[in-house]
DNA sequence: CACAGGAAGTGACTAAATCACTTATTGAAT
DNA sequence: ATTCAATAAGTGATTTAGTCACTTCCTGTG
């Protein structure tokens, strides 16, 4: 019904019982199939307002809501992913990236001094419009997935331990060689860059968790 | 719960009446939440059965089920994804592998013969082997994921589009350089190898398509 | 020993309410 | 005319009590 409509985030649905009335069952049903839509984030609840098309609709990689981050490893995994999977991305950047992309990758790189607004934007995320910028949607989608992944670890961590300064210099430095279409200049860049910011958590969770 | 009690994929859980006895409160609010965990396959129905644990609990990364296929672009978007993403993971695995990894990614070359197990066990899939051979976890699920990414596609690819004996040897191919450490030649066969099942795919499509 | 039949357990769903929360409207005081 | 608190309507959240449908396993019969 949502695709059939085409709702867009923000758009609210008809009402449990509306819904029940026209799907001919009765309102727990209805609730049952609205949950699932709700654990991936497709629609979110409102009490006592409505339910509402929330930004999981065009989203096709999520992280899953339901696994402890207790069961993961350390966070220096992640970053062990990231700067595996990232380079390459920025170097697609450097690549295919359109006028837009650039003005949109600028905004961001800017952004990167007050990241609080990072949470709820993700296209405000530098390492998100970064992969945006290879026109690829699924490349963008995928490192948005990752950015999410120990997400409470991650706003911690920019919060405490990242300098913000040299971060804003260094997502400079790589706008640059995408905008000239560097793209050994972006990978390695973005290489550098994940790198640094491993070894500055290393050092403060202790040299034994290193590897 | 299923973490407190350390449940496996295939583990029962109480029935839904005890459990709505357990929280203290009814049936439909029970099914509520375990309609949830459904959506994210933490656990799976079986009607007249019970309710079992399953796959996703230790899935970090998942596959929206609730976005439709026809909002996605062509299945080349996903190739061209996958040949950004994949070669550097291959690397990886070469620098990484031990000799379990190695014992484990021959085992699932020679199951590419065979693809009809790969829905089933992801682990016999060649390219989510490959990436488990980096050691690093979310690597695999990453890759694990985006196999998932249009999986209808996917598999009507496999079994119609690939030379199975061409895949084989590729597959073999990259075998050989993550046994001898060549993290370069195994990121140079992985991308050959998917650049050649996506001209594949796209010259079946027509050249309108190939962007 | 095989197997049909039945009982018990389970998920799936219904029906009719009530409670809790939000929002827009209304009407009185300013 | 404007402001703002009370109110009413709409919505999600949950309950209670029960029925139907499906699986599984056990038991007694041939």
């Amino acid at each position: 019904m949502i695709e059939a409509a085409g709702l867009e985030p923000g758009d609210a649905l008809a009402s449990s019982r509306e819904l029940a009335k026209r799907f001919e069952v009765t309102t727990p049903t209805i609730r049952e199939a609205l949950r699932r839509l709700e654990a991936t984030d497709v629609i979110r609840f409102r009490h006592g307002s409505g339910t509402y098309v929330s930004g999981g609709v065009n989203r096709r990689l999520l992280v899953n809501p339901h696994v402890s981050e207790s069961r993961s490893e350390s966070v220096l995994e992640l970053l062990d992913a990231r700067i595996v999977l990232e380079p390459p991305v920025a170097a697609a950047a450097a690549a295919q990236r359109t006028d837009e992309d650039l003005t949109a990758l600028t905004l961001s790189a800017d952004n990167s001094l007050k990241p609080q607004y990072a949470d709820e934007r993700p296209e405000l995320h530098f390492h998100v419009a970064l992969a945006g910028a290879s026109g690829n949607l699924l490349l963008r989608e995928t490192v948005e997935a990752l950015l999410q992944v120990r997400a409470r670890d991650q706003i911690e961590i920019r919060h405490r331990y990242t300098d913000r300064d040299r971060d804003h210099a260094d997502h400079l430095r790589i706008v640059e060689a995408v905008r000239d279409g560097d793209a050994d200049a972006a990978a390695a860049l973005t290489r550098e860059h994940l790198v640094a910011i491993r070894e500055a958590i290393a050092s403060t969770l202790g040299p034994e968790q290193a590897r």
